[in-house]
DNA sequence: GATTAAAAAGACCTAATTTGTCCTGTTTAT
DNA sequence: ATAAACAGGACAAATTAGGTCTTTTTAATC
């Protein structure tokens, strides 16, 4: 029940993007070294983010990686599931039929609505939503 | 991200023991034989939670396991606490000054938000509605 | 008191997943 | 050509999840 690592760095790699110029071309190797973030896992991840359309790469001498679309048009939940697959909070609601055979399954509707409640946060919040609270004064989340 | 085997487990041994007669005693072999869970597995299981105070636990002959306080009077959440201990959705909600030390964290604010929903589903479901929802016909989940 | 049934406790093991490294391509600007 | 940069696969280490086993404690019953 924990955000891995992977997606964590995947947010801090957005969001350190959205916070250039945009269209500028940026290496792994400056982002992994202000983040702090091991150079190859970032690498990784950055990978899978350009399938998915997240990032653009660019090979090659002068390469790097910019955002794929507007930073305001990449949410949380596409990031994870870029990285992680269709998010599914239990395993029955990921295998279907997984509960369903037996009984009724009592947990499949709680499940459901953590899930869609989780869901709606991470639809409803851009990478640049993240990238403008960083700015906005030295907030803390919590002391 | 996803809901362990072990809390999945404890929540229905806990729903099993909701639907027996109040202050029934039931052996852990008995539990595991219905919802189909390693017996030793959900002992283990079951002693955490008794040490939390949602089950009670007769050692001895005749012993067995029930619930610790009325179904209505123990949430999701304290079980997840129970064998989890606090729920903390990111690394930085966790560990104290994870994040805080070094610059701003813009995901901060966001794990809070999340976590927080995600804890008012848990804490505002009982053990009891959990029970009830396996009566209350046979909708299924999603389908 | 001995026997037996049951949970408590903790050591231990295994498998899966996460996190990370490394090496060998491939692409492309200069 | 060459060097810079991502692509991709194989592998290694660390962590966590899932599960078993053995011993100890407790209580009922013979």
């Amino acid at each position: 029940m924990q955000i891995t690592r992977t997606e964590e760095y995947a947010l801090r790699g957005l969001v350190f993007l959205a916070r250039q110029p945009p269209e500028k071309v940026t290496l792994v190797s400056e982002i992994s070294k202000e983040q702090k973030i091991p150079e190859a896992f970032l690498a990784k991840i950055f990978q899978r983010l350009s399938k998915a359309g997240l990032l653009r790469s660019i090979r090659g001498a002068n390469g790097g990686f910019s955002l794929g679309r507007p930073a305001n048009r990449i949410t949380m939940k596409e990031v994870m599931e870029a990285l992680e697959g269709p998010i599914g909070l239990s395993r029955c609601l990921v295998r279907e039929g997984e509960c369903e055979e037996e009984a009724v399954c009592p947990l499949h509707p709680i499940w459901e609505e953590l899930q869609h409640r989780f869901v709606e946060v991470l639809d409803g919040t851009t990478v640049e939503d993240l990238a403008k609270r960083m700015v906005r004064d030295g907030r803390r989340g919590r002391g």
